[in-house]
Order: C-alpha cells, then structure tokens, then sequence
RNA sequence: GCCCAAGUGGUGGAAUGGUAGACACAAAGGACUUAAAAUCCUUUGUCCGCAAGGACGUACGAGUUCGAGUCUCGUCUUGGGCACCA
C-alpha cells in the first residue's frame, strides 16, 4: 500500500517547472490573433497574513482555464504580479520603523512562495511590484500624460477625510460614511488636492459597458455610481440683485409647485443672499453643519434643518416671490448645489416645508392630500396655467421649449460620479511626479527624470494636517524648477492606492521595457484581456479607475482597444460555517458539538445551536489557512477541492469534510495508476463509451467554467476504472490529460508513468467521437397525464410508432389508461413519453 | 426607500421546459483486521406499507403548458450594492 506522495510528486513537478520554464511565453508570431488569449487574475496586495482560501479560487479557476486554452493550441497570457503599495506597510513602518519596502518585499516573498506551491502556471519572467522604482517609473509617465491633457487638477475643495488613516479619499473610497479601509467615520476637511477628471470621461465609461462581457450586477453597480440623470437647468431671479441662481432639476414639469428654494450651507452664493436680519442665524447654521461629519448629516435625514436667507427669488414660469433657504439636505457636489422646492411632490422638500411652515401646491393629480403628505407618484399636471391636463412626458417636453424660448433655462444631464480625488497625504506610494515655482506654477518633471523615487524618511508618521510626511525631507522637497531653475519645491502628496492597478495589466505584456511603458506591437499581439477573474469588491473602484485611464491612453494612441477587460468574471466569496443561538449570536466553532446529524448544541451551555454560513473571522475561529492544507493534503487537493465546492460565482462556505472527500478521490487515482494492472489494450465498449462521454462534458464545462461538474464526472468515469481488474493504458491517458489543467503534479506524473515524456500541459487536449457518446438503448419514461408511471428500455433513435407500441404493450401503463381515453399522445425522441386521457 | 442576485435532502450542490436530488459529504449497517486506521460493499428526500406499491415534495400563492426547480405575475426571506443625488 503506497499513500499518495503528493509532497514528492509536488515538488518535484514544481522544480521540472521551474528549471525548463515550461510556463514561459513569447510572442510568437506563428499564433493568428483569434489563437492568442490573455488569462489575467485580479493581483494580491501582498499583506503580512499571506494568501487566504480565496485567493486560489479565482487564480485556480484561471489555471484550469489557461492550461486547457493551451493544450488546445492556444498562445496564453497568465501573468501574475503584486499591488505592493498600501497602508498596511506604512502603518507597520510607523510603529517599528522598517522601512515599507522591507516588509513589502519580505511579504511578497512569502506569497510567491505560496503561488508557486500551488503550481500555478504563471510566467514567472514578468512579475511585476507596483513598489518597484521600474514600474512606478512608468505609472509616473502614464500621469504626466494625463497632466498634460488638461484631465489632473489642483483644488482646495471640500474631501472626505479618514481621521484615522489621516488622509483624504475618494468617493469610492467611503462605504456608508466611513472609510472602506478602516472603517473610520470620514469627515469633511478642506485641503488641497490633485484631482483627476474622470467625470470627463462619465458617459463613455457608460455607454462602453455595454460591449462588455461583464455580469450584470457588476455592470449595474457602475451606472449607478456613474449616475446619469437627464433633467434640466433653470434659472431663477433673485429679487432685488443682478444675480441668477441656477438649480437641477429632473422634474422641471413641476415648476408651478416650487415655493422655495434651498441652497447648500458651502453654495457661493450663502454670503450675498443673507441679509442683514437673518446674518446671526445663518452664521450659526453654517457653523453647526460644519460641525457635523457626513455620517451625522445623513443619520439625521429624518430630521431636516434649515435656516431662511432673507433673500427671495422669482419663478420665471409665474414671477412669484419664493423665499430662498439655506439647508444641508441640499448637497454642495450634486448638481448646482442649489434646488427648487417643489413640497407636494417630493418627500424631503415635504417635510421640509411642514417643519417650517412653506406653502404647499399641488401640481399633479394626486390620489392624497398633499396637505397631509407628498404625492410622489405620477399624475396629470394641474394648477400649472398652460400644462394642465398634460402628462409628465409632454409637460417636460414643453417646458424645457418654454424655458428655451424665455432664456431661462435647458436642457442638462448630471452625473452622481465625483472627480478623483487623487493625493495621499501619505508616504508609501507614487510621488506625484510635479514641482511647484513661484514663477513657472505648477511643472512637470521631465520626462528624463522619472522616475521620481521616493526618499528615506526619518518618521513615516502623517502630520494629519493634511500634509504627507515627505514635507520634512527638506532635501527632496527642496528642488530645482525644470523650466526656469529657480528654486522651487516638490509636490509632497502621494498617488492612491488604485493607482498602480490603473494600468498593470499593459506591465505584464512587456515588462522590462526600458524605452516605453509597453511596446506597442506586443500590446497589440495580445490585448484585450480575454478573461479576467476576481472577487467583487472592486466593482466601482479598480474597475473604474483602470477603465478610465485605459480610455484615456486609448485617446492618447497608445493604446488599441477602447476597453481592457473584455470577459469579467467574479468568483464568489470562500465563507465558513459558523453556529447561531437562539438570540442570534454567533458560537465560536470549537466550542460546538455535532450530537447527532444536524443537531449542534454549545458545549458549555448545552443549548441547541443551528448551523449557519459566516464570513470567515478569528473570533469565530473558522478561518482556514490554506497553507495547512497545502502541506497534509498537497496543492492538487487544495486546487481540486476549491473548483469543486460549487460553481465559481457563488459564494459557498469550506467543509473540512467535503476537503477530504476530494483527496479520497486523488487518493484513487494514485492507487489505480501505481498499484492496477495497467495493459495495453482497447478498452471494453462500455468504458470507451464512458470515457468519449467524459471528454465530451470535461470538456464542455471547462470552456464554460463550469468546473464543479467536470470533476464530478471525472469522478464517475474513476469509479469506474476503479471497478476494474486490469486497467486499458488508453483511458489512463486520457484521464491525466482530463486532469492536467486541475491537478497538473499529480497529472504530470501520471503522464510519466505511463511512459510519455514531460509535460503532459504541452500535450493536446483529447477529442472525443460524438457518435461514441450514444447508448445503444435508452430508457424511456412513461408519463399519464404527466405523471411518472412507467419506464421502458428501447434501442436508441426508435421510431414513435415503435415506441407508442411498446408502450401500449406495457401492463403497468395500462394500469393508469385502462377504462379512459387517450387524446393526446406527445413523444420526445430517445426520452418520454406522454399520454393525456380522460 | 431604490438597484442587483439567490432560495432544491441532515450538508455542499446536479438537472438544453421532459425521470428532481448527478457527484461529494455526513450517517447507519456489513466485509477485511487481534484491534484501529485506511480501503471495499449496501442503504439513505418525507410520509403510509412486511413488501409490491402509493401519496407528497425544489420558500409561498396564482398563471402559461400535454408536462414547470426551470417561463410569467404577485408575496415572503436571505445576501450584496447605493442612499437627502433634487
């Protein structure tokens, strides 16, 4: 009895790999462009704790798909590389004082080690570190060229703030008001920023996402953050003043119903609109919202407040006199920052105006009171002179014309998406690669000199005043202007995060290209990425961003396709089990027992728990390492066992037991190919048929990335070569070939046993016979008015009448049709038979 | 509140509108063994029945169809995303 030697065939394998580069790629070009594939994985930010259980889901999935695109005579892309810059390495910086690139490069170390004992076959030649001064080189260059067409700028706006990472974030950054890192409240902090224009670009990243091979979900999370809305701009007089105040509004239709106007407590026009009366009143108001961060603001929506200007506006369809206040339920970035109030037809203008005492009008036909609470819905336009009786499609229409015509107002599109807002006040990122001169302004760093490396810092500690701690290496900072050479200083703030994944995916294609950031033959010869696999948490965020600077490099010519990513797939989330009480709180595992099948019950108290699915967690102590499993059960179980859980886009919790029922089923494989009488023979009918029925639906489902059943039928055709006394060479080979993309160590040797040389991932896929797929009988069903009744066997492709004969024969039938008649007969070929009576 | 997914045995999950539960786990029984592990064999959706067999069954309620887990409408539940966006 030999046990499975996964640990020697593994390493094995994995150093015949490593030492005949067997996973090297070149551009080859003897493969047309329609045999070409890139396989690209979503690369790991290398943190301290190593890969978790999902890593290898989505780069196993990869793997498989990859090694059968090449055994099927396809030239594959499937690099793999590290997002090495993050907050993690310059929090620990900040406490020990090692340097970020110390503990990046130590932790990068550990996951190529990790990858490589999965056996991945990733071209190891192109690794790429955003860390690194080679890469960031290039990421610097890619930003100049957006500097330079007008699409980075310099504001002091309002941000959000994370008081905990001290530094500012993106929109995308903030997940229900906290900081999506750390989980801080954000707060609003006035600084200056560099800001990257995105929303230039706001209805391309639209309309392109239907080109994509995306899932929907992903696909609908970025028009909803995009946010495109059609509505229209109108004007409003104020009164009194050679002023306008302009207002969005998606329902212009509703004009006749405004009765107030309300601006944002940071809008330009605060100052100039209060008068003297009301100056105490509106000071305070401004002062208390400032106070609030926007967690507060938005946790208080029920509650409006607000403050009267003491200015009054006039409605350009009725010249009436509207009063104008200012309230923070208004938000400074959507829109103008200013509305019209329209309280019948809108709940927050509704409360708003019950809360202070604002007329109400109705406008459209409600099926309510508005008096009593807003009517939302649709309805027939009245009390609005010359729209009365119109629907809201006409009425929009002929009022967008009447404001057309009178010159106080059009049509406008607006968007929810914000600009990027693009500087850390951080140390362990890109340099902005820009020096400030009090006579040139802003400048560039030329091109020569990238790339802009970052220097040794004493203290890695942020001043959380808005300023990174590269403000006191007083000999960088400190610099010559590259225009006229005066003295001048550097920009100071970082690159975020998201930067260095914008455009990694052009990196692998040539990644140690000195002269250019990629040749761009060899970025013809292999973009667009074919499929690209990862988990959803990056949906509006590096999706987003990287869409954008890939639009934006396509504009430049440096690019030839408009979009990256043209197949999306997000694999699911690895959960855990996890045991709830009655009071739904959650039991750490090992503090449970299973008493009989199904039944948990907490050991220390003995009440009775059920078993629920959980987000792996340390208190919950349900978190697998996947190193463990690598070591007591080898990789190609690891691998075999995360495809074959379920399918790769649900998320679905790891069972221990389900693990070792996969390595019982590799364990057989091992012992038929190192113990069975393996001959060299035609195998029987039976099993030929099985196999070409195996190759078939293996094959078929890896296309499809259906993995889970392709292994369950791989272990259909194993059970039954195990039946076997002595084994035929022919189907041993072909099942390693089946194999090889799913578990390629145990593949190879198998490969090897049987005589071949190495490596069986350069052999061809194996073809099946369409026609050797066919029983020669088939089972037929008997249905009585759709009933299961009866089941006949018939050779296959019977003709109807041959098979309605059978069936009139067959005793147990007529049990069901005797005494009735039959007044339908339905016959599906090779499968059923229904017979309707009555 | 709005936008997406998804609800199938004790468990993970299979099922081009055509036999619901493939494959695997868990459980029970058996073989081998001094014993255990490993391995192999058998049973296993629920209910009635000794059995043959029958009834019920894919969250719930309707509908379309000869036939619905699958299609349509409504309801409920869970997960994810967005949320004072005018």
């Amino acid at each position: 009895m030999s046990k499975y030697p996964f640990n020697e065939i593994e390493k094995k394998w994995q150093k015949y790999w490593e030492e005949n580069k067997t996973y090297r790629v070149t551009e080859d070009p003897s493969f047309p462009k329609d045999k070409r594939r890139y396989v690209l994985d979503m690369f790991p930010y290398p943190s301290g704790a190593g890969l978790h259980v999902g890593h290898p889901e989505g780069y196993t999935a990869t793997d498989i798909y990859s090694r059968y695109l090449t055994m099927n005579g396809y030239n594959v892309l499937h690099p793999m590389g590290f997002d090495a810059f993050g907050l993690p390495a310059e929090n620990y910086a900040i406490k020990t004082g090692t340097h970020p690139y110390t503990t990046t490069k130590k932790n990068i170390e550990n996951f190529r080690r990790q990858l490589k004992s999965l056996g991945f076959s990733y071209d190891w030649d192109r690794e790429i570190s955003t860390c690194d001064e080679e890469y960031y080189h290039w990421t610097q260059w890619i930003f100049e060229k957006l500097y330079e067409k007008g699409l980075a700028y310099e504001a002091s706006t309002p941000i959000n703030w994370c008081p905990s990472c001290k530094t500012g974030l993106a929109n995308e950054e903030v997940k229900e008001g906290r900081c999506e890192r750390c989980g801080e409240k954000v707060e609003k902090k006035n600084i200056r920023q560099w800001i990257l224009k995105i929303t230039a670009y706001a209805d391309r990243l639209l309309e392109d996402l239907d080109s994509l091979d995306w899932p929907e979900s992903v696909k609908a999370m970025q028009r909803n953050w995009i946010g495109r809305s059609e509505g229209a701009s109108v004007n409003f007089k104020i009164d009194g003043m050679d002023e306008y105040l302009e207002v969005y509004t998606t329902r212009c239709d509703t004009l006749f119903g405004a009765t107030y106007m309300v601006i944002a407590p940071e809008h330009r026009l605060v100052k100039e609109l209060t008068t003297v009366e009301q100056k105490e009143a509106v000071e305070k108001y401004i002062d208390e919202t400032k106070h609030k961060s926007d967690l507060e603001r938005t946790d208080l929506a029920k509650d409006k407040t607000g403050v009267f200007s003491g200015s009054y506006a006039i409605n350009p369809v009725n010249g009436k006199k509207i009063p104008i206040w200012i309230a923070d339920y208004v938000l400074i970035s959507y829109g103008t920052g200013a509305i019209m109030a329209v309280p019948a037809h809108d709940d927050r203008d509704w409360e708003f105006a019950k809360k202070f005492g604002l007329p109400i009008i109705e406008v459209l036909k409600s099926e309510v009171d508005v008096q009593k609470q807003a009517w939302t819905e649709d309805g027939i336009h009245v009390n609005s002179e010359w729209l009365d009786g119109l629907n809201k499609k006409d009425a929009i229409e002929k009022m967008l014309s009447w404001l057309e015509e009178h010159k106080c107002g059009h049509k406008a599109i607006n968007y929810k998406l914000r600009d990027w807002v693009f500087s850390r006040q951080r140390y362990w990122g890109e340099p902005i690669p820009l020096v400030h001169c009090p006579n040139c302004g802003t400048v560039l760093v030329p091109e020569n000199e990238l790339p802009l490396t970052l220097p040794e810092v004493e203290k890695y500690e942020p001043s959380g005043t808005g300023e990174s701690p590269l403000v006191n290496v007083e000999s960088w900072v400190n610099c010559e202007c590259p225009k006229c050479h005066g003295a001048a200083k550097r920009e100071t703030n970082t690159m975020p995060q998201w930067t260095g994944s914008c455009w990694y995916y052009l990196r692998f294609i040539d990644p140690h290209n000195h002269e250019a950031f990629v040749d761009p033959e060899k970025e013809k010869y292999w973009m667009p990425v074919s499929l690209y696999v990862g988990g959803t948490e990056h949906a509006v965020l590096h999706l987003l961003y990287s869409r954008f600077w890939h639009n934006v490099l396509y504009d430049l010519g440096l690019v030839s396709t408009k979009e990256p990513f043209q197949k999306l797939v997000n694999q699911g989330m690895i959960t855990s089990f996890a045991y709830q009480k009655k009071n739904k709180s959650l039991v750490p595992v090992d503090k449970v027992k299973e008493t009989e099948p199904g039944k948990f019950i907490e050991e220390d108290t003995g009440e009775e728990v059920t078993q629920v699915i959980a987000k792996m967690s340390k208190s919950l102590k349900n978190v697998i390492n996947p190193d463990d499993f690598i070591r007591n059960y080898g990789a190609d179980s690891v691998r075999m066992y995360e495809m074959f859980m379920g399918p790769l886009t649900e998320s679905k919790p790891w069972a221990t037991n389900g693990f070792m029922g996969v390595y019982r089923f590799l364990d057989r494989i091992w012992r038929i190919i190192s113990e069975r009488n393996i001959v060299d023979i035609e195998p029987e009918k039976e099993l030929d048929r099985l196999t070409h029925k195996t190759v078939k639906k293996v094959t078929e489902d890896t296309e499809t990335l259906n993995f889970n059943t392709a292994i369950s039928q791989m272990m259909v055709l194993v059970n039954e070569i195990n039946k076997l006394e002595s084994v035929p060479k022919k189907t041993l080979e072909t099942l390693a070939l089946l194999l090889s993309p799913y578990t390629p160590h145990l593949a190879e040797e198998m490969w090897e046993m049987l005589g071949h040389k190495p490596s069986i991932s350069k052999e061809k896929w194996p073809s099946y016979d369409p026609a050797k797929c066919i029983d020669d009988e088939v089972e037929i069903v008997i249905q009585v008015n759709g009933k299961l009744r009866s089941k006949l066997m018939m050779p296959v492709n019977s003709s109807k009448e041959a098979v309605l004969d059978a069936v009139r024969k067959d005793g147990k039938t007529s049990q069901w049709t005797e005494g009735k008649t039959v007044i339908k007969e339905i016959v599906v070929p090779n499968k059923l038979v229904n017979l309707v009576v009555k």
